[in-house]
DNA sequence: GTCTATACAGGGATAGAC
DNA sequence: GTCTATCCCTGTATAGAC
């Protein structure tokens, strides 16, 4: 097995671990366990735990840029975009009930650690912000976009959250639907229609 | 010092460490300095660190029910205590901000490390989810008063979570704005005057 | 590149003196 | 009730053989 296929099997299975167990609960053991490796190989791909935490993290800001390129290429209304990262939260509803959202929950316990990858994680929030607020921006609401933005991303850490606690599935479905409604109000159609901006679409 | 007062205090200690820097992160090491004993003296009030925790639940849950309970004593109008609920994240937003909401984040973490205590902390969000559903039926929803409940207990933990990865307040402020402006369409006057129940309310 | 053996620190828990 | 001393386990990290 080569270098390389080895430092990425030990991100995946990191990756993995942390997001189910938490960063701090998951050891050396339970990562060589998952990649068939013993304990002491992992300096040779990592120095630190710490080191592994960065990759992982990359790679996750990675995959979710390679995923909202995804979705800009497959939906050419904003509109459908945004609704695609509403969504989210019913695609990948069986992990989020039972391990959280793994962008809040990881950046929620790096806070809690003082651990100095809290603001790389943090950047996975930002990506997405800045994502959806380009979204809102397109779909002619400049002046409130980064507040659209925040409000969805609120949205999705509080469905997460409940979803997660209390393991309802229903009710996932049932935010979903309310937030699809209340986006309702800024696609191109209603907004035409409307005579303000935001403010009346709100109430 | 009597023993009484010598345990209120280590729960008090370890109610606030737990939540600034989380349960399995935080050591007797760190509580006995905090209140100022030795190590050792910890198992002659608790068997063990996880007979702190279910004693820091248990305590958070009777300070939860009491203000609840003073809440009720203060507003006879139940959108008036939803706003009280509401309004936690501005009253508590400077420790929201620095260490994220003190239920949420404690059950995310339990849950990932498999604690047992996990159904214990679960009961803060029951507590309030009750609480809200209760106001939600005296307000004359009470088929939907469930939902609603939930609708309330989202908004506070996406709020939480956002305002502590980017420790923005004006965030927090724009939000209980518009959740305050969402509930008026629930309240007695709107109530009266809407034909349907909820459906439009959330258009 | 991967292994075994091991050093070293930290944390939970116990024993027993006072 | 509170202390000191200590045990034991787990976890990160290193050394060095293969």
């Amino acid at each position: 097995m080569g270098a390389a296929t080895t430092r990425a099997h030990i991100v995946e299975a990191a990756d993995r671990l942390f997001y189910r167990q938490g960063y701090e609960h998951t050891s050396f053991a339970a990562i060589a366990e998952a990649v068939h490796i013993s304990r002491g190989n992992f300096y040779y791909h990592f120095k630190s735990k710490d080191d592994i935490l960065s990759a992982v993290i990359a790679a996750r800001l990675e995959s979710r840029r390679r995923m909202l390129e995804r979705w800009e290429a497959e939906e050419t209304d904003p509109a459908d975009r945004i609704r695609r990262f509403v969504e989210i939260v019913v695609t990948n509803r069986a992990d989020i009930q039972r391990y959280g959202c793994p962008v809040g929950t990881l950046t929620t316990e790096l806070a809690k650690l003082g651990h100095p990858a809290l603001d790389d994680a943090g950047g996975l929030f930002t990506l997405f912000r800045a994502w959806l607020r380009e979204q809102f921006t397109q779909l002619g609401h400049p002046a409130q976009a980064d507040a659209l933005a925040m409000h969805v991303l609120a949205f999705s850490q509080g469905v997460a959250t409940l979803a997660h606690a209390f393991r309802d599935e229903d009710f996932i479905h049932r935010e979903v639907q309310r937030m699809h409604e209340w986006l309702s109000a800024y696609s191109a159609g209603a907004l035409s229609a409307a005579p303000g901006d935001g403010a009346q679409a709100d109430a």
